[in-house]
DNA sequence: CGAACCGTTTGAAACGTTTCGAACGCAGCA
DNA sequence: TGCTGCGTTCGAAACGTTTCAAACGGTTCG
């Protein structure tokens, strides 16, 4: 392994030349850049990247850190952050935050390793977010509010997207809707939930049921809440889950009971993942905007990394119906009723 | 951003004492490790990661270079190599080879930024990689075939998967088969037409038809190929994918032309990707060993690191055939007559 | 009492670049 | 001839760690 030094020794020039020519920062002769081009052929040089970005400290490099590379939305989330990246000359090292404390997502954070972030995992604390951004490096928090203004943050309008749903349904007649939670805790949740009393109150309805039913945002979890739902006897005429893989046990569990989508039941998801497309029938959904938000998110941080002020701290994407088979209008009447009511939509 | 010298100072130590407490490598008075664990708490110092690789050389990072971070395999792939990587307490980072030239994937190889590297990526040519491995960086390659012993490739017994799947459809009776191809260009598409044909002709048949049909691996071109399929007229009586997209795309317009699957025809897949279990009837196809493959490369490129001669400089990893619902017995006596034939495997 | 030893601390030399000011050679000009 | 200016090359000082040999104090032992 060759170094600059040794290049050096070998065309007969200083050091410096060699990194100059190299470099092409500034300008050297033809005749001494071809000794040196020569010279490192010859030694078969390769540059030390690791040394370089020490010495400059701008390394063009931008940390994107998730929860599991293997998720559901990585895939259409990364697609959004390269295409920009990569029209602005800079590399995105995806990592993961698994393994807590000294994950590499953490490494990147504290050591200095990239000269800018963006932030998907909900295993990342916030202090530690805070504390990098505090010692300058700009960072991009996905899904979840920040109320500092050392970091950015960009957020889904759950509750947007879930009155969107729940509108739908009400629009195709539904009075009787049951909503499956994911997890009480979560926030994408509780948004998702006042979107969808949001909706019912503003035409008048309430909700199915007082029962609290959560799947826990799992395929499994979704499977469980349409049992229990069905235990009870009275069926709603429609049921809006807090995400798609939940819908998706669901509509397994309602095939295994052999009620009939959208016939006997209509069924929203949220998220419109990949799979929504696939199930049978197709589900509709609501489209969170993963890829706009990927962009999104590369766009600041460069406009950051220029050293232009955030004109924001904080964004909200809205969302999108996606309708597919899984709904079905029913009645007649209460559709007019529908039209009627949605002046009062929140804006 | 304060360094350890401005520890040592603060501390009233030396600079290496710094180093010795913070690193753990060297006993230090209790005393003296309180005073700089203060001192590095008031100053909120935190150590420049890139400047501690330059040093040590040695820096437990893998670089993990896809074509695409959000292609299918992808994220089963990098769950077999997290699990092992995480027990070993080395760190992966993923980067794309999208780019080409001077794509983050190729600066990790050529730039000694990680100590070890996984390629499954096409667009990195392979004369890079000969470089990068002769100049002393461990590679593991998968799906390749690189005839030089100074790195590792780990590829999918493609032969075996597609004798697997033609032998699964001989049994069931059929001896009428299609295949479509993939790309004809591509390896892999070659190693199964291989197999396909060494199944057929092992059970004494020859393929359904001379015309080669190619869908381009894309879910686009396994409908375009049915469609062709069916202006023929005669259909055969079963289907072999080349993968599953294109089994996907395949699906879709026999539900268009009215034909029934398994019913009237019997469909293959390959790769198993996730959407093979959801689409309608869920697909039958041969499994690509991907999460097995992740976790070994990973061990190899370990068992490399710690300086372990390789054992074998090329693995090759057989496939499985999962049957679900896309394909059906027909006739009877010819299973009879494929039983007799088995013997005639290849091994 | 001095030598030998041990555990802790220190000084200084790396690691391989980038970068900045200075030196150099050469032409143009007074 | 001597000065200025310009384009190219050079030397040396960083960047922030790790690491190795040496120094230091304090015991222990002969």
């Amino acid at each position: 392994m060759a170094t600059m030094k040794d290049v050096a020794k070998a065309a007969g020039v200083s050091l410096s030349t060699v990194s100059n020519t190299l470099s092409g920062n500034i300008h050297v002769t033809e005749a001494t850049k071809q000794r040196v081009l020569e010279a490192t052929e010859r030694l078969n040089y390769q540059k030390n990247g690791i040394a370089a970005d020490l010495k400059s400290k701008t390394m063009r490099t931008i940390a994107l850190i998730v929860d599991d590379l293997a998720g559901p939305f990585f895939s259409q989330f990364i697609q959004g952050i390269q295409r920009v990246a990569l029209d602005n000359r800079y590399d995105v090292v995806a990592c993961s935050a698994l393994g807590r404390k000294d994950s590499m997502g953490v490494k990147f954070l504290q050591e200095r390793r990239a000269s800018g972030a963006i932030v998907f995992a909900s295993d990342i604390a916030e202090d530690l977010l805070l504390d990098s951004a505090g010692r300058g490096l700009p960072i991009v928090a996905i899904d979840r509010v920040v109320a500092d203004d050392r970091l950015v943050s960009i957020t889904v309008d759950n509750t947007q997207g879930a009155y969107l749903a729940t509108e739908h349904l009400i629009q195709l007649g539904h009075t009787s809707i049951a909503y499956i939670a994911g997890s009480h805790d979560s926030l994408d949740d509780r948004q998702r939930l006042n979107g969808f009393l949001q909706a019912l109150s503003a035409y008048g309805l309430s909700p199915y049921s007082d029962l609290r039913i959560s799947g826990n945002f799992t395929e499994e979890g979704g499977y469980r809440a349409i049992k229990t739902l069905v235990a009870q006897k009275e069926l709603p005429s429609a049921v809006f889950f807090a995400n798609d893989e939940m819908a998706i046990g669901g509509l397994r569990a309602l095939a295994a009971e052999h009620i009939l989508v959208p016939d006997d039941i209509s069924v929203v998801g949220f998220d419109d993942i990949v799979l929504a497309r696939y199930v049978h029938p197709a589900l509709t959904t609501v489209r969170q905007p993963i890829y706009e938000m990927g962009a999104l998110a590369m766009n600041v941080l460069l406009s950051s990394l220029m050293g232009a002020p955030p004109k924001t701290t904080t964004y909200t994407l809205s969302c999108e119906l996606i309708q597919r088979g899984s709904c079905r209008r029913i009645g007649s009447k209460e559709s007019d009723l529908a039209r009627d009511a949605s002046s009062g939509r929140r804006s």
